[in-house]
DNA sequence: CACGTATTTGGGATTGAGTCTCGTTCTGTG
DNA sequence: CACAGAACGAGACTCAATCCCAAATACGTG
C-alpha cells in the first residue's frame, strides 16, 4: 500500500504523548490498550478490576494518572454520570464524538451523536463570546428496553 | 387582586411535597428557603456552612436528604461540576432553566440560557424516540475575566 | 390540649472514589 | 553501563456522600 492508513486511537495517543515529551511505561500502555478496546465509557474502578482480571494489575494511582493525562490532552473524556461516579472513554482523533443518555431504570449508558446538537453548541459558544474548549451533554430518561 | 399570583418556587415546592404526603420539618424548610434565595448552584457543603452561619445549623444527613428529595421530584437540579463535586439549584416550576459554563482557570460557574440549544435537544429526543426527562449541559472553557 | 403513631432530624460512624507521598523501578541517551 | 529524569505503586489520607438509630417533632384523633 502506498497511502497512509488512518491511525488507530492507540497510535494517535502514543504519538501525541511522545510529542509532548512523555516516556513510555507499562502501566500507561495497559490502560490505553484497555480503553482502546471499549465501545463505551468505563469507570476507574472497572478499569482497575479489568486489568487485575487480565493478570496485569496496575496501581490505582497510575490509573488515575493516565486518565488525567489523557483527558488533559483531549484524548479521552470524563463522563460524570452521578455523584462520585466518573466514567472515561476514548475520544476519536477525527474529532467525532458522541454523547450519552443514561437510563433512570437500569442505569445503562446509551451513546448517540447529533449534528444539530453540535451545531447549536457551536452557535452558542460564538454568541457567548467565550472560548469553549469542551462540552458535556448527558440526557436522563428511559432507554428503549425500559420504556 | 382577583387573579391568582404565580406561585414562588418555595410555595410550589411545598405544595408538591405536601401532595406527595410529606410532613413539614424545620430542616427541610431551612434548606428550601436558602435554595430559593440563590441565583445559581450551591454545593451541599456550602449549604451546610451558610445555614450554620445564619445561626440555624442543620445536620449533614438532613441536607443531603432534602436535596435528594427535591431532585427526585424535579424541583431541583444536580450539576456535576467535577469528580465528587455536585452543586444544586432550584428548578423553576415554569420549566425555565439555564445551563452553565465552568471556567478552567478560576472555577467560576457562569449561567446562560439558549433557545437554540433547547430546540436542538428537543429535536434530538424526538429523533431518538426515547423519553428524555432531563438534560445536563456543561460547557468548559474560560470565562470573560480569565480570557 | 393530651395522646399515639408515623415522619423527620442529626450526631457520629462508615464508605468509597479520588488524591498525595515518597521510595523504587524503568526508559532513553550518550 | 551509568546517569537523570520519568513513570510506577503501596498505602496513607481526604472528603463528599451515605448509613444508622435514638431522640425530637409533626399531625390526626378524641
Ligand atoms: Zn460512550
Ligand atoms: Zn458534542
Ligand atoms: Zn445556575
Ligand atoms: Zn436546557
Amino acid at each position: 500500500m502506498s497511502h497512509t492508513e488512518a491511525p488507530t486511537w492507540s497510535e494517535h495517543v502514543h504519538s501525541v504523548l511522545a510529542r509532548a515529551g512523555h516516556q513510555r511505561g507499562g502501566a500507561r500502555e495497559r490502560v490505553i490498550e484497555l480503553l482502546a478496546r471499549q465501545p463505551c465509557a468505563l469507570s476507574a474502578v472497572e478499569i482497575e478490576d479489568a486489568l487485575r482480571a487480565e493478570g496485569t494489575p496496575i496501581g490505582r494511582a497510575s490509573i488515575y494518572r493516565v486518565l488525567e493525562l489523557l483527558v488533559e490532552h483531549g484524548l479521552a473524556e470524563r463522563v460524570a454520570v452521578g455523584p462520585g461516579q466518573s466514567r472515561f472513554e476514548a475520544i476519536d482523533p477525527s474529532g467525532a464524538h458522541h454523547h450519552h443518555l443514561i437510563c433512570r431504570e437500569c442505569g445503562r449508558l446509551v451513546a448517540f451523536d447529533d449534528p444539530g446538537l453540535e451545531r447549536a453548541i457551536d452557535n452558542l459558544s460564538r454568541r457567548l463570546g467565550v472560548r469553549v474548549e469542551h462540552h458535556d451533554v448527558l440526557l436522563r430518561g428511559s432507554c428503549e428496553k425500559c420504556e
